[in-house]
DNA sequence: GGGCTGTTACTCGGATATGTCTTGTCCGAGTTGTTCGGG
DNA sequence: CCCGAACAACTCGGACAAGACATATCCGAGTAACAGCCC
């Protein structure tokens, strides 16, 4: 069980999109190329983020993307939920019920508890997850860092919006 | 992003496996066989659990499986683990150094902020499934059945030891 | 000079191939219980 | 009747296909900026 690597990358580019001015987009193209990625790819998944409603997209030149609302309101759960979907990770089969001692037409009271315990887990996950907005990621991603290359970085962007 | 079934199967055939007498062994085919799976199908995770010592086999006539250590000294993250694998759930390919801006030669000081936050979630599952052993999952799977089934249940299997 | 229109170039979006992993199946090596023969 | 050895059947274990999903790519519909023309 493995996170598909798009979710990385659209992590990376709404940290890019968080530091766009309002009303500002920025080309698939362009993330890709400052990201090292194929475009195509992850041209899908920005696709997606915008069906979730995370997104705006505009077309022609100088379209792009950028966020649909303020970085302090999208949590990191939101992005990956986007592109991961929102299915819990543990999928119930209820194999239980093929118990060959189980009377027929008998209906189980409660979900299985395994299914508990692993959807307690996924719970787990997901608000760790909540508790992280694109705010506290910017933070997070600037903290360190040479201000020289970050303000190279901002004008390399800035001169593509 | 999601768990393979083969998690769910070994799960319920833990829970039998715990119910077992001491040094008593159940074969793949009946576990496969109460379960409604594909016996072959099983066989190859249960080797995985055996391979990760949570289970000793026997072979040739009344072979089979059983734990090989004491329920509540096995949890759910090492069955799960067993079959998964360890690996993270989030793989960092540090597509932060693909920056055009970034000085050739430049050593990040830290891990990226993004891997550290899915690193966090990511402890915070497994932190959740290391607080069930099998004893708790026993106690659950057993809890609101009606003891005419558990009794006729635990007869077929121990039929077949 | 200002406004309108046609063009153009660029964007996203979905439809289309390829690789990898999960799912499913098969057969062989090895072992244990059984059975049969001999003492 | 008891013991030992050969047999047979059953087990796990790893090697072998098929399908699903992630990955990667291509092309078309649509739009915004721009340039040129007319007023």
């Amino acid at each position: 069980m493995i996170l598909k690597s798009q979710v990385e990358w659209v992590l990376h580019c709404c940290a890019i999109l968080s530091a766009l001015p309002e009303n500002k987009y920025l080309a698939t193209k362009d993330l890709a190329e400052f990201h090292g990625v194929p475009k195509e790819y992850l041209s899908k998944a920005l696709q997606s983020l915008s069906q979730a409603g995370l997104l705006v997209s505009t077309l022609g030149p100088s379209g792009g993307y950028r966020l649909a609302k303020s970085p302090s309101d999208i949590t990191f759960l939101d992005v990956i939920e986007a592109v991961e979907g929102n299915t819990p990770t543990f999928a119930c089969t209820e194999i239980r019920q093929k118990n060959p001692c189980r009377p027929k037409g008998y209906c189980e009271p409660a979900p299985c508890g395994i299914a508990r315990v692993m959807w307690e887990a996924d719970e787990a996950w997901r608000q760790s997850l909540r508790a992280v907005t694109l705010t506290d990621l910017s933070r997070m991603l600037t903290e360190g860092v040479p201000p020289a290359l970050l303000q190279k970085s901002f004008e390399w962007i800035m001169a593509r919006t």
